[in-house]
DNA sequence: AACGAAATCGCAAACGTTTGCGGAACGTTA
DNA sequence: TAACGTTCCGCAAACGTTTGCGATTTCGTT
């Protein structure tokens, strides 16, 4: 910002016209006559003025971005929902401002803070692990500015949020294998911090229940990366009862689970199916492809910016929060069918 | 920012005292007598005053906040990039506005335009694929506004810029296949419009050379993608004499290859070593594991930030721009080395 | 010739903050 | 008592932009 960035002033002295004709011009208000708005057209390209936005946020009381608040971009599920906010965001002329708390709360709260202090027109967020006290989210809410929650959502603050049917993909994925004949299925379960965690459990215990199969509390192990998922499978194999199936809580756990499988010689998807969780660039990779979850990433992305952007531009303060939901797929694979 | 976000004057009013002696106070200038610094800390507390960053921005003419232009963040290379960008952005106290440029060069121009606009203190950018105009950029170094380049950058701007030693990279990666005694090594090229497609294939051209192996360039096929990397090893091995080796252009690419490969029944490395590029989450999740260049994503975003901040932060508007060479390192895993 | 309407434009205030300068009140010293 | 030094605070301008309102000019009508 240095010294020589042009202005709508700089414009006005070099025309002999006041601040107020040129901002007018610019914007093709019909006060101005065709002559002066040509002038001012003309001289603004030459110099290439670009209009201060903050300036013009301080004017209006919107700055035209939001805030987005991240546990870890370094996630394929995390970056396609980014993915899909930025591209939304681009089309309706909003900047995107990211934060990754890192899983963090007080980074969270530090975050929060930041880009309410930057007076964002709203933030969309996914709240991290370990965050179970939520002053810093009613603050936004008091101050009026517009929350979107994408994928994790505080409980206890209504607003806008996108979600997905975590249990009714857990019922799928674990149903998938039932059909397959699958008879003892393993889970590999997420943080029950978090809601997801809870319902993807929920909804595996669920289709077990429809099916008529008992659940064996010896067969849920809580394995959240790859290194958990390997001794999970390790132990799993030499109970007694060894499981035929597995439904891990992400991609990186089955595939955990699967590698060890192979080194020890056992089969899959003969001897024991896998489905995995939040489709990623590793389904493909793997040999044989994994089954599993898609939950749409980009998609959530758009819908909540979506939202976001309907909310900030609407005129009635009290437009009901809305809930979306957002349905999964589920990708089958080889790791999960045998092939006859 | 609707209506009651509560600002200095606020204060101010409540106190009886003027809005400078606020500002002051608040930021504990000794001219402010301890009694009323007192009652304004605690009034702004209990009100939850947060400064507004735009008013500041406006007055100072430093924004605090960087922009950053990636042409994909669902990357496993550019994710981590980013993330090192914000988590030093974040400890010096600086915000990060964030465009995904698809790799679009008019997104590019657009992206470069709104930061602008916004008046970020500097931007770090990688350049989009199909960019060889550069107005936009030079448009940036006029106004004074600090661009560090990372990875991909403008030839012929000069500026800060942060790369990795992608020759040295190739070398390095093909070398290793020599030594481990391979003699026919393809090489799958990435994008020859960047300066970093054409590094990667100069650097396995002079480690051929250097071991005195000629260079046929039947061995080297375009390949930038899983399915384009299937198809092309399918043609090298139908050669009258295939290649032991591949040293891909991506990790992408060269698990397409190790997964053609073993569905043919083809033994990695036994018969076909391989050596992937950009380390990332793949290489630990294919079975032999792959080996691969560590790119150091996570530093490269680091160090580039820290760059940009310090140039920022510079009184010295001729200091010389540096180029920073990251190092990478070569991870060593079952793909490429027989064991014995 | 006079009047009203239409066409153009400028003034000034405002958004929230910072900061140089000046000023009032008080105490100290010779 | 006069002069001076401190301590503490307020005034006002500025950053770049927008906008309601009023002012001026021009023109067409009677």
């Amino acid at each position: 910002m240095k010294s020589g960035q042009v202005t709508i002033k700089d414009i006005a002295k070099a025309l002999g016209v006041s601040p107020s004709t040129v901002s007018r011009a610019l914007k093709g208000h019909p006060d101005i006559s065709e002559e002066t708005r040509k002038a001012v057209n003309d001289l603004a390209s030459r110099l290439k003025y670009e209009p201060n936005a903050i300036a013009l946020s301080l004017k209006q009381s919107r700055s035209n971005s939001i805030g987005v608040i991240i546990p870890e971009m370094v996630h394929y599920f995390f970056s396609s929902v980014l993915s899909g906010i930025t591209d939304v965001a681009y089309d309706a002329g909003f900047t995107v401002i990211i934060c990754q708390s890192n899983e963090i709360h007080e980074r969270e709260v530090a975050n929060v803070k930041a880009l309410y202090s930057n007076r964002v027109d709203g933030i969309l967020i996914s709240i991290s692990k370990d965050s179970d006290e939520f002053d810093h989210l009613n603050f936004l809410i008091d101050n009026d500015i517009p929350v979107v929650f994408f994928d994790r959502f505080a409980p206890g603050i209504v607003c806008d949020k996108v979600i997905v049917d975590d249990f009714d993909a857990a019922y799928k994925a674990t149903k998938h294998l039932i059909d397959e004949g699958r008879k003892r299925i393993a889970h590999f379960s997420g943080p029950q911090k978090l809601l997801i965690g809870r319902e993807r459990l929920e909804g595996y215990k669920k289709a077990l229940k429809s099916a008529g199969i008992p659940v064996d509390e010896s067969l849920i192990v809580h394995a959240e990366n790859f290194e958990m998922a390997r001794e999970a499978v390790s132990k799993l194999m030499e109970l007694p009862k060894p499981p035929d199936g597995i439904f891990a809580v992400n991609d990186l756990t089955a595939i955990g689970a699967m590698l060890t499988l192979q080194k020890r010689g056992i089969k899959v998807p003969d001897e024991v199916a896998i489905v995995g969780f939040s489709d990623g660039k590793f389904s493909g990779i793997v040999e044989p492809n994994l089954t599993s979850v898609d939950q749409h990433g980009y998609e959530m992305g758009t819908a909540a910016a979506r939202m976001l952007i309907k909310r900030i531009l609407s005129e009635d303060p009290f437009y009901p929060p809305e809930t979306v939901i957002l349905q999964t797929s589920l990708i089958i694979r080889g790791s999960s069918r045998v092939e006859k």
